[in-house]
Order: structure tokens, then C-alpha cells, then sequence
DNA sequence: TTACTTTATGTCAAATCTGACATAAAGTAA
DNA sequence: TTACTTTATGTCAGATTTGACATAAAGTAA
């Protein structure tokens, strides 16, 4: 957002700010849950560019459809662990994940 | 280990192999085991650069002492998730994160 | 519309992780 | 040696994560 409309939405008496603010966030907390993003939008993005349903990216990760599509949507009862085991192994590499981390 | 040496010792009636071999790890399986050890080696190195305890550490990070020593031991019981959250904690940048990860 | 496929969401038991504690082991200095 | 500091290891209760299931919701094609 620019500043021009962040002083509109003011004088509206809107207050604005970002998510991780309203959330309470610290900066090390916010960097966690764009991390999360990050590597979930890409394990999305591997499966898609695969064309395969979540159904049989499940069987491929020994894993549910349910899951997949909870890691894909960076829900909260997904670790950064079971992202980053995941890419791995999907055949990920360590370079690959770098990319992803420094996104 | 070269290739003269493994000759050697294989000529000698040993089994020549990784320790990943070894325990029946796959190459992912692998990756994330070296993976936890970078970082928990990154964790280490900057807890020694600042000279502090792992006492004084675990202040920090709001822990124990024993779970900064499990953590640079990179134990078992911690997860890739506890070192990178507290990387990030300590504040280590993502693309610090990124370095580490890549090493 | 129906029938079908794919994806999202809620729940839960079992597995895993984590902070905390005790205590052992190792290191340091006198 | 003793006294002290630091680090390592074992245990465990409480918290979190995960695979699995059911089912809802959304998308697709006829």
C-alpha cells in the first residue's frame, strides 16, 4: 500500500497496518509464517506443475489428501518440518530449498 | 575415503560403506539429517562468537540449558522447526538461513 | 440438473516434540 | 585435591503434530 492511500484510509479513521502488526507478531514470528508460506505455495506448485490431484501426490508422500491440502494451504498444524521433509522428498534439493528459504 | 583405500579394506573382508548406507537411510532421510546438523551447527557457532553460556543462551531463547545443549547436539528430539525458529530468533536473516541450508 | 472428480475442513488418537528438572560428566582454576 | 562453572544426558508431563477418516465445498463435464 502506498502512503497516499494509507493517509486516505486514515482520514477515515481506519486504522492501518499489516497483518503480522494486528496479529501481535514479532519480527522472528512473522519470518516463521512467510517461511511456512513459502515452502507450502512451492510444494503446491511442484504438484501442480506435475499434474497430478492432491489425492495422488498423497500416496506419493506416503501421506493423506487431507494433509496435502493442509500443507498446501500453510495451515497451522503443519510444521516447517513436514514441509521441508516433504520437498525433500519429492526430490528437492538442498540448493533448491535455499532458493526457497531466501525467497 | 579413496578409492586405493576402500579396495584395501574391502580385500581385507570389510564392507565398505556410508554411515547413511549404513542405517538404511534414503537420500531424503539423509538430506534432513544433515540439514539438522547445519543448522544446529550454525546455532552452536553463534553461540560461541557471542561468548555466552548455553545457559545464558537458553535465557534468550526462552528455554533450557538442556535443550540448548540437545539443540547444538542436534538430538533426536529436536526438530528442524525448533532451529530454525530460533535462528530466526536469535536473529539470523532468511537469507542467512538460506546460506546455512544450502551449505 | 446429475454424476463425478478434486479440494477444503473438522475431528481425533497416536506419535512426536519440548521445556523443565535432576543429575552426570567435563572443564577450569586455585 | 576441592570448589565452581559449563555442558551433556535421561526422564517425563504437557503441548504440538500428523495420518486418517468423514464430510463439506468447489469444480467439471454431460
Amino acid at each position: 500500500m502506498n502512503k497516499e492511500r494509507k493517509r486516505e484510509l486514515e482520514a477515515k479513521g481506519f486504522e492501518v497496518t499489516t497483518v503480522a502488526d494486528f496479529l501481535g507478531l514479532s519480527k522472528h514470528e512473522e519470518a516463521i509464517i512467510e517461511l511456512r508460506l513459502a515452502l507450502s505455495q512451492e510444494l503446491k506448485k511442484r504438484r501442480i506443475g506435475a499434474r497430478i490431484s492432491q489425492e495422488r501426490f498423497a500416496k506419493r508422500l506416503e501421506t493423506s489428501q487431507a494433509r496435502v491440502a493442509k500443507m498446501e494451504a500453510g495451515d497451522k498444524s503443519v510444521s516447517l518440518d513436514l514441509l521441508i521433509r516433504n520437498l525433500l522428498k519429492i526430490g528437492v534439493s538442498r540448493k533448491e530449498l535455499a532458493e526457497i528459504v531466501s525467497s
